[in-house]
DNA sequence: TGATACTATACAACTATACATATATTACCA
DNA sequence: TGGTAATATATGTATAGTTGTATAGTATCA
């Protein structure tokens, strides 16, 4: 019946390889691309074909291309830096990007067993449960889903009403400093919801990232889930 | 009518006619075999009943198609020693075939679990990571990835940058001579970005080769990962 | 009746080539 | 030094040719 699985065209192929190029950092934003002629023969294509796979880069917003220059890099993936103290602003804007954050939903409810166990607080306790979209330069990066333990942090909800930032309404609720007690990092594949908000195509690779804030005396006062847009950052661990 | 019991297609006659034209040596490897529609016309049949005979002739490994190019005539398979002493120029160059390399990525990274074990190095230490093509009198035969450990081998990134040749690179950095300490082999199937580098189909076998090349003194210089196109190599082991 | 071999047609995907047009670089001159 | 023209480079566009694939049809034979 259908014999032939899924054969990838030519120019997928390229679009892909030049993606992941972009992915692993090879090009910074700003930078050029090789030209048309080189990647075709770096690739042993035809110019047309490469000039196909360019333009998906083009439409996805990666590239953009001057007639009679060239073609540059318009962003790449976000360097993003998992260590003893993550703070989303400060790793973009040390990555000189654009951070934004997006609320989608706000809300007080009751923890789940794994919310729970992470925040080691009773199955039922309630918390406060927040919703939103990461952007890098107006480009979505990730979805968090990030709940708090009302009870350990009176006052939370309407905190995070307030404010965007984490750093922020912790602070305004006397967590002065917290630090990571713990990541968990996997790949999955994107729900349609999820791609949709991160304008990808369903089932696109996401990095899940699963982890826990800590305040001063080792409390859990925060636990995140984190579904970053696997082109779109280079997690980085330790050094320095 | 005339039935004989043993009368060959249309299709068999025209792979048989063209395979007696290859043996015969009206045509050189690399040359390119008349359109399909010409053929068609020479024979006076139809294009699809050319096609049924050019497929044979691709599946016997001694006519190769590229889409909107032709059907060209493919080289023999290059023989390549693995042994003490690897070296892809000298082993190319034995076997009568014309060398090159072409390089596809060179940076310096923080080396992965695999690496770090291979070379006896800790995870996260730099190396340089060579990611280039391996062609045989033009016809790619293999994509390479290779990791330098860059502590031990300071200005080994340089080095590479103005040579293709690990073995002049190497020597550039002190090293004046290097011996294979282990290899091992797999057969896998291409990705669709390696299919697309080597010109082959994507899911066709690649024998897959994970090396260590170490120093006078047995201490690992360079961990090497190839994937050589099935039918273009034949690895010869052993045999001085 | 059904299977096989070949024909006929149409379209998709990729190649090959040529040329137009925009940009960058270089040479030259005042 | 600064401006201008010439040249080379790079993307954009157009046209034609070739292989890959799908569908439908016809003749022949068991």
């Amino acid at each position: 019946m259908c014999d032939s699985p899924d054969k990838t065209p030519i120019w997928k192929a390229i679009a892909d390889a030049l993606r992941s190029d972009l992915a692993e950092g090879h090009y910074s934003p700003g930078e050029k691309l090789p030209t048309e002629s080189a990647l075709a023969d770096r690739f042993g294509v035809n110019r047309h074909t490469v000039r196909h796979g360019l333009s998906a880069l083009v439409s996805e917003g990666l590239v953009r291309t001057r007639r009679g220059a060239g073609a540059f890099v318009v962003s790449t993936p976000a360097d993003y830096r998992l260590g003893h103290r993550v703070r989303f602003h400060e790793n973009l804007i040390d990555a000189g990007r654009h951070p934004e954050k997006r609320v989608l939903s706000l809300d007080t409810r009751a923890a789940t067993q794994g919310e729970a166990r992470a925040l080691h607080i009773q199955v039922g306790d309630q918390v406060c449960a927040y919703h939103g979209l990461l952007l890098a330069d107006g480009q979505p990066l990730a979805v968090v889903l990030s709940v708090f333990p009302s009870m350990r942090l009176s006052g939370i909800f309407e905190a995070l009403s307030a404010t965007t930032s984490v750093t922020q309404a912790l602070r305004s609720v006397g967590i002065d400093d917290y630090t990571r007690a713990s990541t968990r990092l996997t790949a999955v594949r994107s729900t349609a919801t999820q791609a949709l908000l991160l304008q990808t195509r369903e089932g696109d690779p996401l990095l899940r990232s699963s982890s826990v804030n800590q305040c001063a005396n080792a409390i859990p006062v925060e636990y995140g889930r984190t579904w970053f847009v696997g082109d779109r950052i280079t997690l980085t661990l330790g050094e320095t």
